[in-house]
RNA sequence: GGAGAGAUGGCUGAGUGGCCGAAAGCGCUCGACUCGAAAUCGAGUUUCCUGACACAAUCGGGAACCUGAGUUCAAAUCUCAGUCUCUCCGCCA
């Protein structure tokens, strides 16, 4: 933290002289531009007269000259100015609470009470494997570490999430669904802030240079960049399903096991454009929206106010929703919702007018996910578990699992029988302990 | 992958070196007419940067006709490179 801090403030010394120097260019080379402009029209009536021009156009030739060389020492200035600005981190909101790091956030409220097992709650990795339902060894050797292959209910379950999700977000909240592409182009991730300081967190594809989205706010927000939104259609609301693409550069170590911290996971995401006005008010609406999905699912939650030194790069202000996990014996991320006030409608030229002739004012938009597709089926696994193994389907979710009830083993080909496997694994396990 | 056409304001679309921020039409805003509306008539209608000003209003200057570079005293217009769109052929989920 501070040594970010101390880049900044160097950083923001050299913009406010960046910023001189390119105005002191600018008012010399538009004043050389003023007198082409005038000796433009002196030449073109003069040519229609017949009138010699030529020592005329000697003298232009020389201003025309210093015009070139003034143009491109601004450009490189703004170019400068530029290479400041983007790596500069948005402003906190004045309710954002300070602090050093995530021990400072703030718990604002609890929702529902972690359920007490008459047994030892397993880790959703444990389940998965049992059942055969989640297969990490399979995922390691068709792609590598940080993948993952759901079969049989898991992957069902996982569909049923999606499609449940978006059907409470249009149905009930109000979101309008769009299925945007999964590959940005660098002018999206700029604009939404993922570019040019988070470049080794994306996934980037050859040959055309694109990057596989990390959420989908980068599609979704981009929709809009640069143009300018009807001020009555406001607030612009959407609901977009997504995979997910994250490099994890940096987090080697953390979270291995399991589902927790995927290359690819799937999320549904909300989306918000509104006025200035109204931004603060729309991200408490968005966060209970998002809250709604958890209490449907009747998984115990708390939200916490991120403080300004786990804030994400972008954000004002930004809320976790923390679902509890039996195994961890604690709350952890499935939702993060923020409002980035007018940060990425800067970069992105996202505005709006409030009538035809208003000037047009930056729009703010929010997001925050609706839920992590993955973490959710995780909380489902460990707060659903029963002692047999299996794992209970909540009630809003049985419809969308076709009537079924509870989540069993995988019943398709495994030809080297990893649930066999497993178990083996457990027994040497347990027999070496009791040793 | 091969061949061709194109990219101009909110939209349609003219413009092939200066008099073009850009014709015309549509749309939109305001006004007249009308009891009201339609029709008609009149006026207006892009954005960004910069300067003056305490701010706003306003006024002055500059820039922008897909992007970038070049030719030229001067580029929407000419040259080169790139991006995107469309049409035809091939291939393909």
């Amino acid at each position: 933290m501070e040594n970010e801090s101390e880049v900044t403030i160097s950083h923001l010394s050299g913009f406010i002289k960046l910023d001189e120097e390119r105005r002191e260019v600018i008012k010399e080379v538009e004043d050389l531009k003023c007198q082409q402009n005038r000796a433009n029209a002196e030449i073109s009536a003069a040519k229609k007269t017949g009138a010699d021009v030529k020592a005329k156009l000697e003298e232009m030739k020389a201003i025309s000259e210093k015009v070139k060389v003034l143009d491109s020492k601004q450009s490189e200035i703004e170019k400068k100015i530029e290479e400041v600005v983007l790596y500069l981190p948005n402003i906190c909101h004045e309710t954002t609470p300070v602090g050093a790091s995530g021990d400072d956030n703030v718990e604002i409220r609890r929702w529902g009470t972690p359920a007490k097992f008459s047994f030892e709650p397993l880790s959703h990795a444990d389940i998965g494997v049992k059942l055969d339902i989640l297969d990490f060894d399979r995922a390691a050797k068709i792609t590598g570490a940080r993948f993952t292959v759901l079969k049989g209910d898991a992957a069902r379950l996982e569909r049923a999430l999606i499609s449940f999700m978006i059907d409470v977000h249009t149905g009930e909240n109000g979101y309008h669904e769009v299925l945007p592409p999964y590959a940005v182009n660098r002018d999206s991730m700029r604009g939404t802030g993922q570019l040019p300081k988070f470049e080794e967190d994306l996934f980037k594809v050859t040959p055309s240079g694109y990057y596989l989205i990390p959420t989908a706010e980068v599609p979704v927000t981009n929709l809009h960049r640069d143009e300018m939104l009807n001020f009555e259609a406001l607030p612009v609301k959407y609901v977009s399903f997504t995979p997910c693409f994250r490099a994890e550069a940096g987090s080697y170590g953390k979270d291995m096991k399991g589902l927790i911290r995927q290359h690819q996971f799937h999320k549904v995401e909300l989306v918000k454009f509104t006025a200035p006005e109204t931004s603060y008010e729309e991200h408490e609406k968005l966060v209970a929206d998002a809250e709604k999905i958890l209490q449907k699912l009747k998984l115990p939650y708390r939200v916490m106010a991120l403080s300004t030194g786990d804030i994400g790069f972008s954000a004002a202000k930004c809320y976790d929703l923390e679902v509890w996990l039996p195994s961890q014996n604690t709350y952890r991320e499935i939702s993060s919702c923020s409002n980035f006030e007018d940060f990425q409608s800067r970069r992105a030229q996202i505005r709006f007018k409030r009538n035809p002739k208003a000037k047009p004012e930056l729009a703010h938009t929010i997001n925050g996910s609706g839920l992590a597709i993955g973490r959710t089926l995780i909380a489902i696994m460990e707060n659903y578990q029963n002692e047999d193994g299996s794992v209970t389907v909540p009630e809003v979710l049985i419809p969308y699992m076709g009537g079924i009830t509870k989540i069993g083993a995988f019943k398709g080909y495994s030809p080297q029988g990893q649930q066999q496997q497993a178990q083996a694994k457990e027994t040497n396990a347990k027999a070496m302990t009791n040793k």
